[in-house]
DNA sequence: ATGGCTTTATCCTAAAGA
């Protein structure tokens, strides 16, 4: 059985104490993170060598980064798209044993509808659609996780009057989604819960957290392929009530049979 | 109507996040 995890936290450098706590308690074997905030040069690779993790980044200063860390070895890390060149630390494909496939996406936030950050998101989501479509996801076992910056379902919204026409749960957005979907990869937390809100993010302000006011913006996605593997899907989230937490919560799945 | 909170850095003010 294999413990995947996606988790944006908010800079790894500051988060590391929290980060101490869930390994502990959870113990997973495989974590894509979001928003390291830190270059490659700085990360904190011998806090996961003295764990046992193996690790690959993608970082940059201040803003973005991802990193993924397994306990089993990562070989052919791909950083970039040759057909969509990103100057932004935002996605991270490694390849682990067995031909697992595991992706990590941080996509932009888009800040609000009328902004240039906004075009930006819809191209950097057609760029990643681009290079899933060159995958067959039937015959191909892959994990694709991170923060989507998407609420694909009003379900998924805390209060969908409050957000109506805000960013996050554009129309433009969940289609994008929903071609995620289509080229068969599975919502898994959704799959499993289909009645549960499960939030993975609560904002800092307003006592978001305190209130439940949250979002199911994180997500792990399996292909069509690795389906039946997959049964137990989480969201872990009494991490975001804890000390100096990240504004966004862990997201697990176990693969069986691995 | 605005901002609330948290992090980083060109560090006490601004930008970005969602």
């Amino acid at each position: 059985m294999l413990k995947i995890a996606t988790w944006n936290v908010n800079s790894i450098r500051t988060r590391l104490h929290a980060v101490d706590q869930w390994f502990s308690d959870y113990q997973p074997d495989v974590v894509a993170f979001q928003e390291t905030k830190v270059m490659d040069d700085s990360f904190p690779y011998d806090w996961f060598a003295e764990r046992g993790y193996h690790v690959a980044v993608h970082g940059q200063k201040s803003y973005n980064g991802v990193a993924t860390v397994s306990r089993t070895n990562i070989t052919q890390p791909i950083t970039s798209w040759e057909h969509w060149p990103d100057d932004q630390a935002r996605f991270l494909q490694v390849t682990l044993p067995n031909d697992l496939i595991v992706i990590n996406v941080y996509v932009p936030n888009g800040q609000s509808l009328d902004s240039p950050k906004y075009t930006y998101k819809l191209q950097w989501l057609d760029a990643l659609l681009a290079h899933l479509s060159t995958i067959d996801m039937s015959k191909n076992r892959v994990v694709l996780m991170g923060d989507f910056n998407i609420a694909p379902t009003d379900q998924d919204v805390h209060d969908p009057e409050i957000w109506q026409d805000k960013i996050l749960v554009s129309p433009e957005e969940r289609s994008r989604y929903q071609s995620i979907c289509a080229l068969g990869m599975v919502d898994t937390y959704r799959m499993i819960h289909p009645g549960s809100p499960g939030f993975s993010w609560w904002d800092y302000r307003q006592a978001g957290w305190r209130r439940d006011r949250g979002l199911r913006i994180d997500c792990v996605f399996v292909s069509e392929h690795l389906r039946p593997a997959c049964q137990t899907a989480d969201v872990h989230r009494l991490t975001r009530g804890g000390d100096r937490p990240s504004d966004h919560a862990p997201v697990t799945i176990e693969l069986i049979n691995d």
